[in-house]
DNA sequence: TATTAGCACTCGCTGATATCGAGTGCTAAT
DNA sequence: ATTAGCACTCGATATCAGCGAGTGCTAATA
């Protein structure tokens, strides 16, 4: 069942040898690195056994085999290792981050542009609103006759408005004192017992409401559950696939970039990531058809172990997966320190 | 100096089936037209002289003529007629927009998507804060020990929010009473009156901030500058460039993906339409070294004939200039209607 | 018995060559 | 002034040979 040591070496050095020229490997080439001393016509041998077992595969005969999903997968499992950044790539990081951030909005921004300069693969990064994420306060702001404002803000700081339209003859101060009366109710709750709170507020405190009746508190629970878990985000370095000769040709770049205009689309791509901490997916392990030639690897950020968002790069099968996993570890970690109770926030 | 009636005829011709085809025309093409009763001889004298004149140009000896930015100008500025929208094209703008519109930032988004698709051309919507957009409302909410949100609400409807290190001993009325105290300031000031008005009013009313002395003050002061003025833009249907046989190439796509993928230029792109309603730019006419050969035609929307934001196309110079131009007509009045004080939005 | 040298074979890639056809410019006829 | 006629241009497409990286198999070797 389990292979000997040697076809391992071929294996992993077929392997390396893909990851950094795309093209497919052939026994000489294997059999001049240092570390395996076989004549070609010995790794032709094992080539074909791992061929048969499936963990390479040729193009046409005569060209030589390059790694299969299955191939990958061993690698990843079984040789990865994390690697060190460079000095420089932590500057870059760092100076990229502290620059900028400020929204919510833009850390997700920022944080995609990061990932795929670092990386030249594609990133994507979604600001997931926990369901445990707690508000905090819950604002109506009257703008004109017949829209006001309403502005949710939770807990991990991220803030969610959405326009209304309001009854023509509610004043100001109506709203103003709406807006305590709501905030009072939902500090500290995650939406869902926020919005039965409230349901259960109303009924016993008719003082606010009575002249509107139950309309307005209607059109703010309704506007509530439906923004609330609006996701951000965003995607960066689109274009990066177009530097790999595998996506030259026009057709599948072009599948590539339409899978990633449906913003529904980024956000099923990691989804799945099932709260662990990372994932990587190869190849046919993803899900979506686009992507079968792809891998997808992606990390979870967290505050207080509580997960608030995720990103990941998609890559062409062949990626660099220790670099950028351990690209993926020191950008979760820097994020997770601008939202430290920032202590000594420069050391 | 001007051209006679009938090479400006022949032009037109050229310049139409050009582009719908995208590939060079010739002049028997043109002569089989119903409109048209010349032999290909003449045509062809008509186009040597056309070609002299900068309105045509040969890729090559022998190959037929394609119109130059000068002719799509003198197309765009002679011929070009805005056409009527068809019902189903009516019906999936206002489906499109009237399900989704919740945020401002959404609304950005589902423009730049229903042009796009609707177009199968590249689009850039931004919503640019106008200077003189008013402020209604500053909100601080605390959320841990050092961190709080600061909350701006404009009287577009628009919201910033940044996230602030406060001291770590100050409590939460604080921040409240300090929102409402901020608040009165600026309601209904533009950012610079909100400011200066902030700032003098510091230095009359000691009371509230006198315990953490102007450090609490300056730390607003300085985020609002920052951050207020950020703008939201999207993108759309970046891949349909792929569409167009011009950019099969994938070097040209990757120079055009580049320039996409960074929003500041994004941004510069829908920048200097001056105000125009309208503004259309064809090949040359654009400053950026990678839309020479494509044109770019924005619009800016409006609410009471302010300017709230502004969404273009970018496309191959050989785009249907009339059709997107109503497209984005049609849809700059739909999201009009949105904000309009809503009496009969269905109707 | 495991390894390797040797060799015939495969097949994609490159470049040269020929052919085709859409389109032109020019000239001479209408 | 227009047009028919014709030689010419040049990109696009197809065909074909030669190259070379790589293979699988067999027989020799340690």
């Amino acid at each position: 069942m389990s292979i000997s040591e040697r076809k391992l070496k071929i294996l992993k050095a077929i392997v390396d040898d893909y990851i950094t020229t795309g093209t497919p490997v052939g026994s000489r080439t294997i059999s001049k690195r240092e570390d395996i001393n076989l004549s070609p016509a010995t790794i032709r041998n094992e080539m074909a056994d791992l061929e048969e077992e499936g963990y390479l595969e040729q193009p046409h005969t005569s060209s030589g085999r390059r790694p299969s999903d299955k191939a990958f997968r061993l690698y990843v499992d079984t040789f990865m290792r994390v690697s060190q950044l460079t000095d420089e790539e932590l500057k870059f990081v760092k100076g990229y981050l502290n620059r900028k951030y400020s929204e919510m909005n833009d850390i997700v921004d920022v944080t995609a542009e990061v990932l795929s300069d670092l990386t030249k693969l594609t990133s994507v990064v979604i600001e997931s609103k926990s369901e445990e994420d707690e508000l905090k306060r819950i604002q109506i702001v009257k703008l004109s006759d017949r829209k006001a404002v309403l502005v949710l803000i939770f807990a991990s700081g991220s803030v969610r408005d959405v326009m209304i339209d309001v009854p023509k003859d509610i004043n100001e101060e109506y709203l103003e004192n709406l807006s305590g009366w709501l905030s009072r109710f939902v500090e500290n709750r995650n939406l869902e017992d926020a919005l039965t709170q409230i349901r259960s507020g109303a009924e016993n405190d008719l003082r606010l409401h009575q002249r509107f009746g139950e309309e307005i508190i209607n059109l703010v629970l309704e506007n509530i559950r439906k923004n609330a878990p609006r996701k951000n985000v965003a995607l960066g370095g689109a274009r990066n696939i177009l530097n790999y000769p595998e996506y030259q040709d026009v057709e599948s770049a072009k599948n590539f970039l339409t899978l990633l205009d449906k913003k529904d689309a980024l956000y099923d791509i990691l989804s799945d990531s099932n709260g662990l901490e990372f994932q990587i997916r190869i190849g046919n392990e993803n899900k979506q058809e686009q992507l079968k030639h792809m891998s997808v690897i992606t990390a979870s950020y967290r505050i207080n172990s509580r997960s608030i968002g995720t990103f990941g790069l998609i890559g062409p099968t062949r990626m660099d997966y220790g670099r950028v996993l351990s690209i993926l570890q020191f950008i979760g970690q820097t994020i997770n320190g601008m939202f430290d109770d920032g202590d000594d926030k420069d050391k």
